[in-house]
DNA sequence: CGTCTTGCTTCGATTTTCAGAGCAACGACG
DNA sequence: CGTCGTTGCTCTGAAAATCGAAGCAAGACG
């Protein structure tokens, strides 16, 4: 009966806590959240905004590479994530989204000490 | 020249610290480690060892889904970066993966306040 | 009006991931 | 020895995600 074939399978889905999600029925939220950012680019993404606002185009031009379609979609995902808020000076972290990428600060230390060790190697 | 087109680039890169990596030639160490998370199943994988070493197909078990050519992938990556290393009792997280764990443990009560928030919203 | 810049969409091409079958190596058992 | 069962892992065709680049509507500016 569809005249032509249903072409809307466009959407990923985005994972939110209590959701089931890839590898995980559990709705476990930390699953989702594994899957939110184990996405190409998102955690690149939430980094980059960590010093404040970036417009879309500014955002794209620090991930060199990453086309405009994915960062649409990202960005899309973390807006439903409530972690990134679009506003006046462009897009920007959440309260929450900033609380999360405070866990990763670390993170940073941790990369540079990992340079080092691998040198050695 | 190429009597048939090299058909060998099955090999995707694996993301080193000073290495240019997907959206930055900078060679910075987070960029790399970015990268090397932002791969699906990456995160998941590690966090699955964050209890103890896991044989191969038992550490598939845990991330039901997960096809075994890419757990082998990342497993090949995690390996590379020296996060993870095999031995006797399977695969488990080294030194330095242990410590990278350890920044993503707070997570999980981020994760636990995001359901929370969310269901609010 | 013409020209910029903006956020974002669309589309064909490429890369990554999936799902599952399958294989060699090993240990256990009889 | 032969036959299991399990292991880590490879291979393959198909599906999905990502790329890359062009393009569009809307707004600002002159």
């Amino acid at each position: 009966m569809p005249a032509d074939k249903e072409r809307e399978a466009r959407a990923p889905e985005i994972p939110l806590p209590g959701a089931a999600v890839r590898g995980s029925q559990s709705g476990r939220p930390i699953m989702a959240l594994l899957d939110l950012l184990g996405r190409r680019w998102a955690l690149r993404t939430i980094w980059e905004l960590r010093d404040g606002p970036l417009l879309f185009r500014a955002l794209q031009a620090r991930c060199a590479g990453m086309s405009s379609s994915v960062l649409n979609q990202r960005l899309r995902e973390l807006r439903a994530a409530g972690v990134v808020d679009a506003g006046a000076g462009g897009y920007r972290l959440t309260e929450d989204g900033r609380r999360l990428i405070e866990l990763f600060g670390p993170l940073d230390d941790w990369a540079e000490r990992w340079a080092v060790r691998s040198r050695a190697r």
